[in-house]
DNA sequence: TAAAGTTCTTATCCTATGTTAATTTTAATA
DNA sequence: TATTAAAATTAACATAGGATAAGAACTTTA
């Protein structure tokens, strides 16, 4: 019996330790949905056993992007950070033993960022940026077809396409230039 | 005659104000070379005016990966963080006015992330660790087929095949599990 | 062990992209 | 403005992947 064909475990009780850094611990199932696309994130996971994917649903399909393994601390991070609907579905892929800590107690990380000196904070606050940004991206090329990412790129972004030339958006979209020339052409006559 | 097709501006004298947030600000044409692939980075920029790229060699071609305008601060974080090699080049694509400051000077910055409480310092570092994480498999789209993509994943990260049923696989890496069964068959025959 | 359900594989057909090379268009330089 | 160079488009061909459906293998449950 393979680790991910356990039975699913019941729910063991919450065994709190007040003074570790992770303050909730609990046994969970696998398919166990920690975070709910369109939810707000109210926790972040950190992982003792167990493996957990992040998915986006995708016409009815769900689609992983990311996985996490022992010891990685797992949440939808932009969700958690300012109270928006999460991007994307974390669930358990076998049963897990997972730490836990409510938003409310993490808040003085958060704040305490802003807090710093100027440069400082900025510095941190665009590298929580920047993440969003790459994982916006990788979810686009796990759920998106070439034509599609350009068509988002011409809506949502469209000072790259007048600003930027063709070849380095081709591989920007992940395909060469000559298909980005055939999927202006396809686009333009639609 | 667009943004980057001006004629290329000569390098301008440093105007450095000692107590603005950024030390260094200077003018460089389009196709300036801020940081090398392989190169250890020092410097972190911001741009003030102008348009970046982020790119990869494979096999003799540049694939870009991201880009960078006005107000976005850029380097090679984790090159940057832990003194090695960078994974890209960093490169103007119109001619920038940038602000940028060395990496001794921001160090304090870092330093300090890992004075701060466990968790806090904890926290901080994970997202760093994340955002590698993502960079590092959004290159793999822009670069890679899905066979490669497939075969590093053997190669790299066989926990994940193992433990990781065949359809969640199939979407991390951006195939169905249909071709990825077909991905697999080719693989196991050569 | 048998039955049922799920997951994975295989087959067929179609289409989009890669590759290479030639041509046209656009931009840079004298 | 003319010349040259670079970038973008187009064409032709080969191939990998998407969609759908059917079959095989594996798991779970009774």
């Amino acid at each position: 019996m393979s680790d991910r064909t356990k039975k699913r475990l019941p729910f063991l009780e919450d065994t709190s330790h007040p003074h570790s850094k992770f303050y909730h611990r609990k046994e969970v199932p696998a398919g166990t949905v920690l975070i709910r696309e369109g939810e707000i994130a109210k926790k972040a996971f950190l992982i003792e056993k167990g493996c957990i994917r992040a998915w986006v649903n995708n016409n009815g399909r769900d689609i992983t992007f990311q996985f996490f393994f022992e010891n990685e601390a797992v949440s939808s991070s932009e969700s958690f950070r300012k109270n928006i609907p999460s991007l994307f579905t974390i669930e358990t892929v076998e049963p897990c033993i997972l730490h836990w800590i409510y938003k409310k107690d993490l808040e003085t990380v958060v704040e305490d960022v802003s807090k710093l000196p100027n440069l400082k904070s900025k510095a941190i606050i665009s590298v929580f940026e920047r993440q969003y940004q790459y994982m916006r991206q990788l979810i686009s090329f796990v759920i998106d077809t070439p034509e599609q990412r350009y068509l988002k790129l011409l809506l949502e972004k469209p000072h790259i396409i007048r600003r930027v030339p063709l070849q380095y958006i081709a591989t920007y979209l992940g395909v060469t230039p000559v298909s980005l020339s055939r999927i202006r052409k396809r686009v333009s006559t639609m």
